[in-house]
RNA sequence: GGCGCCGUAGCCAAGUGGUAAGGCACGGGACUGCAAAUCCCUGAUUCGUCGGUUCGAUUCCGACCGGCGCCUCCA
């Protein structure tokens, strides 16, 4: 496995500290309202790297964090609350808002194929309050933490290695600077807060340095150091948190343990919708129930996502859409026909006969080779397609053996493991469907077309889609 | 100003110093009661532009044009 490391700059091979197993640390959602497509994304862009590497033979200790305390979260909760609230209400309605959030966003993962199982942590920020204390704590006690009037901030000047991951040099941050530097008395505009005194309004935590709430970057060094220990195999996020999120994850973390913490730091980029960044003026901003609103297939969106390569800005757009279900429709086509006994029609040109067996271990060694460097998810699926039409030529002519069938949907069932988005259909309420199915057929024994057009829109308004094979049988699927 | 990314057919997109994968859409044909699915055929003499290195560059170097990101809200 081969993975571009923003430590780095490069592709690099992935040596877990304990063999065959990885421990990977991914920064999770602020829930403080329901996720965007875009912040879906990253996170399918993370369950790709999990499942590639649990593809790959490896055991992935995962944890990813649930933010839920934060400025907006702060901001959003604490409206409507009397001034003199008292801080056990405080804490209830930032609770409240945050829980349900958390619920809506485990709801959206779970219809994108990413199921909370999954997870080996899922930590919340709020339990990991004492965790975070004592981090502080111990940069305290290094002279790499300072408290200034019921704060406490990271001292980048005791920190040399800091910008290494973003490439910043001290100069350009300072010339680029744009901060309030009145509203703290920090020793440096560039120092970071890791601890921030309670304002009025706000509920809050009882600490050594009296009442407050942590910083944003603290959580993720307190709950990756605490749940997955201080050598980590790789962490990743958004492009965006590249700086200062994980900079400052990286100076306070290795501030602390004094040594590298991260093996590999791994990044998505961002998505532009329709050209633009999503923004809610340009009217272009989306979460994952606007797509389903629209009639969408979820697993299509992340198809969308997952056939376009993670380190590269995604323009998404409704006919990119549209075009990701068409492409993903050909494969759950391949698959119920592997699923079929064959039908032969026997005669027109082809390319050549070729062995199925040997065509298949060849495409099933290429969408691993892909995927093993640096999740190449569009050339993974180029050979997932070509082996499509290959086969789909093959056996319009000479049917595969019910052995081979076997062995191919084997490899879809593999390779969906990754891509989960062509589960074998799992439905069978619909007796009624195969009800329907079976008076068309007699209306079609007795030559009835009229009836036996009606009864296939009936089912088409119902999304079914009914194909006529030769032998007479009618399969059908949803659109 | 500093750091960095991208520009490949109508759209999405992989890729390599040796002559352009794959998907969607479009068109023609086969099959079909009609469909659906599938198959066959068809599309860049060319990889933003201009130079350079090379026997040879889309791939390396330089300049330019265009689009974008980060430089303490942000997936």
């Amino acid at each position: 496995m081969a993975l571009y490391n923003t430590l780095t700059r490069e592709v690099e091979r992935v040596d877990p500290i304990l063999p065959g197993e990885v421990s990977l640390y991914t920064c999770g959602p602020t829930v403080y309202n329901y996720a965007h497509i875009g912040n879906l994304r990253t996170f399918l862009f993370q369950d790709l790297l999990k499942r590639t590497l649990q593809g790959l033979g490896y055991r992935v200790r995962h944890c990813m964090n649930i933010t839920d305390v934060e400025d907006k979260i702060i901001r959003d909760s604490q409206q409507g609350l009397p001034p003199d609230a008292d801080n056990p209400a405080r804490h209830a309605a930032m609770e409240a808002l945050t829980a349900r959030y958390t619920a809506a966003f485990f709801e959206d993962l779970e219809s994108v194929a990413i199921p909370r199982e999954g997870f080996t942590f899922l930590p919340r920020a709020t339990a990991y309050i004492p965790q975070m204390v004592s981090l502080i704590q111990r940069l305290e006690a290094r002279g790499l933490a300072y408290a200034r009037e019921g704060s406490v901030y990271f001292r980048i000047q005791g920190f040399p290695e800091y910008g290494r991951l973003a490439r910043l040099d001290r100069e350009g941050m300072l010339a680029g600077a744009s901060v309030d530097a009145d509203e703290y008395d920090r020793d440096s505009v560039q120092d970071f807060v890791l601890w921030k005194a309670a304002r009025p309004g706000e509920p809050w935590w009882e600490s050594p340095w009296g009442a407050g709430r942590p910083g944003w970057h603290i959580e993720c060094s307190a709950m990756g150091l605490e749940l997955l220990g201080e050598r980590i195999d790789i962490h990743s996020g958004g492009v965006d948190l590249v700086f200062p999120h994980h900079e400052n994850e990286i100076a306070q973390s290795e501030g602390c343990i004094g040594h590298p913490w991260v093996r590999c730091w791994v990044h998505g980029e961002f998505l532009l919708v329709e050209g633009q960044k999503m923004s809610k003026s340009l009217g272009n901003f989306f979460t994952l129930r606007d797509l389903v609103e629209r009639g969408h297939d979820p697993l299509a969106f992340r198809y969308a996502i997952l056939s376009n390569h993670y380190r590269k800005l995604l323009n998404f757009s409704m006919e990119g859409l549209r075009g990701a279900k068409a492409a993903l429709d050909r494969i759950r086509a391949f698959r119920r026909r592997m699923e079929g006994n064959g039908e032969s029609s026997g005669d027109g040109a082809w390319k050549e006969a070729l062995d199925p067996l040997g065509r298949l271990a060849q495409a099933r060694q290429a969408f691993w080779d892909a995927l093993a460097d640096d999740l190449n998810t569009p050339e993974a699926l180029a050979s997932l397609f070509t082996l499509v039409t290959d086969l789909n030529a093959q056996d319009d002519r000479l049917p595969l053996t019910r052995e081979e069938r076997d062995r191919v949907l084997a490899f879809l069932e593999e390779a969906d493991g990754v891509f989960a988005c062509w589960p074998a259909d799992a439905s069978v309420e619909d007796l009624e469907v195969a009800a329907l199915v079976e008076s068309r057929r007699a209306a079609k024994g007795a030559r009835n077309w009229a009836e036996a057009d009606r009864i296939r829109e009936q089912l088409r308004a119902r999304g079914i889609i009914l194909e006529d094979r030769k032998d007479g049988s009618t399969a059908w699927h949803r659109a």
